[in-house]
DNA sequence: CAAGCGTGGCA
DNA sequence: TTGCCAAGCTT
């Protein structure tokens, strides 16, 4: 057993947020939502729209029955539709192709729309108990840290770093594989953060190769920003939200009051149609049916 | 494989 | 204030 694993997960027992997601009761599709809308997005912002997904589609087969439409105007802000686009047609295949039920393991997990390697570990880890290797930002960063002695994991999922996974996952012992996956990314979003890691407060300070190091900065590869202010990004969010507060088709004068530019507001528009976030008819734009 | 894809809070 | 960051996926 990887020295670190048990330090980890007995802190874990004493300081894991109590999120519904974790929860005994919650359903393997509760954990898929959450997975879904916790991509690029924080805890705290997805608690209530997640509590008001599954009080209106409890299972995969609620959701499916209704137009992806309805789904993304039920993802409201959380930001990046088309999550909530990927996620219907997910559902869509569950009914269809999995008898209405969650698949279990990591590869039928990972051909569902919108899941990828990261997504589909941990949903077979945290919904059904599985021994995957869950690799996210959070974990990233804390192998990064305390194995390397790097500050920040690199920009994109290494090779070496399925390997590293896969060699601290515990196989055997007192703390279960999904256990350990939970209590290290957890470590990673409360102790072990990207801006102010509190070390004074970390379980495995003592053996961590980035403390021993003195802390040292990141160095290497810039970590890539992400620009908003003025991309098309805005613009889209701005015509989805348009569409999304509205029952009825937009026409594309009103569409035109979002955005100055009206070169940049055509390409936006163009591409959520491309997307299938939009639809157009002779009465204006509507979110999909 | 680097770039594109929303949104809001915090340092 | 502005930039960075947040349980990534797809092409």
């Amino acid at each position: 057993m990887h020295p670190l694993i048990a330090p980890v997960c007995e802190w874990y027992v004493g300081a894991a947020r109590d999120l519904p997601w974790r929860r005994e009761s919650c359903t393997p599709w509760g954990v898929m939502v959450s997975e879904f809308m916790l991509q690029q997005t924080p805890v705290a912002r997805v608690l209530e729209p997640w509590r008001a997904w599954l009080e209106r589609w409890p299972t995969p087969a609620d959701l499916a029955a209704e137009p992806v439409g309805e789904a993304i105007r039920q993802w409201g802000r959380l930001g990046y539709p088309r999550r909530a686009q990927r996620l219907h047609n997910a559902a869509v295949s569950i009914t269809t192709d999995h008898g209405g039920r969650v698949p279990e393991t990591r590869d039928a997990l990972r051909a569902l729309p919108g899941v990828g390697d990261y997504t589909a570990a941990a949903i077979a880890s945290f919904a059904f108990g599985r021994a995957e290797v869950v690799l996210d930002t959070n974990v990233r960063r804390v192998l990064a840290r305390a194995i390397n002695g790097d500050e920040f994991p690199p920009n994109a999922v290494t090779a070496a770093e399925k390997r590293l996974g896969a060699t601290v996952m515990p196989v055997d012992g007192p703390f279960p594989a999904a256990m350990w996956a939970a209590a290290s990314m957890e470590l990673g979003a409360l102790i072990c953060t990207a801006r102010s890691p509190a070390c004074d407060r970390c379980p495995i300070a003592d053996s961590c190769a980035w403390v021993a190091a003195g802390r040292p900065a990141h160095t290497g590869p810039p970590r890539r920003g992400q620009a908003f202010a003025g991309t098309d990004r805005q613009v889209r969010g701005r015509i989805m939200a348009l569409l999304r507060e509205s029952d009825i088709a937009v026409p594309r004068h009103r569409i035109a009051t979002v955005w100055h530019d009206a070169t940049q507001l055509d390409r936006a528009l163009t591409s959520l149609l491309k997307d299938g976030l939009a639809v157009e008819t002779d009465a204006g734009l509507t979110l999909p049916t």
